[in-house]
DNA sequence: GTTGACTCTCCTGTCCGCTGGAGGGTTTAT
DNA sequence: ATAAACCCTCCAGCGGACAGGAGAGTCAAC
């Protein structure tokens, strides 16, 4: 049997093994998207290892324009596999369609973005239409 | 010859058609986004009716999370057809391979998201797996 | 056992994108 | 002539997501 020892790290080390600030680090705990494991004697923050991966969850999901209380819902999921799931299961459902929404706007703007740039290479530099008439 | 008379309107007329906020507009010229085409007398500001297009234009990059200043950006374009273009061109380019990665960036949070849906129905409420292990 | 790196809490400041309010002038309708 | 509605400027504040720094304690190494 393999023990896996779950290895403790300071915030420091946290910080540095996710690329996330221990002033971010400190925050996030503020608000809930993270927990201490224990804390030293001298009450240094021990954070299991596993938060390094929580992290970079967050991180991704942040960078998809999630906020940290939506973050924070999701979340929920992982550490209670418990009940208050019906919301829970309702908002990411929701965050599901937000998600298809976005694609397809986004889409839109690239499509309208690239024909402003062809339109822009196809006529150089025809100071003509200064005031473009395609807003 | 069809004159077509570019109508002028009060903030609050703008802001009526437009949606957008009567100081929302005001803060809008402020950082350059918008500018009043005149004043009244008394300075009242004055817009061209195609304000009107370009605050759904904002809007609409701005939904796509665009900040004010790259949207500022991206409107430079329209108002000054000149050649900074190459600037503007590479950014409005960078833009669009943003847009790209935000794409598929999505697309595979859609994927974590739904197969967690799935899994969450599939294991109606199996109380065991308390501390999910797939994060 | 002392130095230097690390950490703690608490408080303040920053940037963004507004929003609200005070205090006061302007337009428009009647 | 007056009231209601509209507009002006300026300044303050807010929520989100941090970052900076003061002042003090702790840990690890030599």
């Amino acid at each position: 049997m393999i023990t896996q020892e779950p290895k403790l790290l300071k915030i420091g080390q946290l910080a540095h093994s996710s690329g996330v600030p221990v002033k971010t680090i400190r925050y996030y705990e503020d608000i809930g998207l993270l927990r201490a494991d224990g804390r030293t004697e001298g009450q240094y923050r021990l954070f299991h290892d596993s938060n390094v991966v929580r992290l970079g969850f967050i991180k991704r999901l942040q960078g998809l324009g999630l906020s940290l209380q939506e973050i924070a819902d999701c979340l929920a999921v992982y550490d209670h596999g418990e009940l208050p799931c019906k919301d829970i299961h309702a908002k990411l459902a929701h965050q599901v369609e937000n998600i298809d929404r976005q694609v397809t706007e986004l889409l839109l703007l690239r499509q309208e973005l690239t024909s402003l740039l062809t339109t822009w290479n196809s006529s150089p530099t025809t100071t003509a239409n200064a005031i473009c008439p395609n807003l």
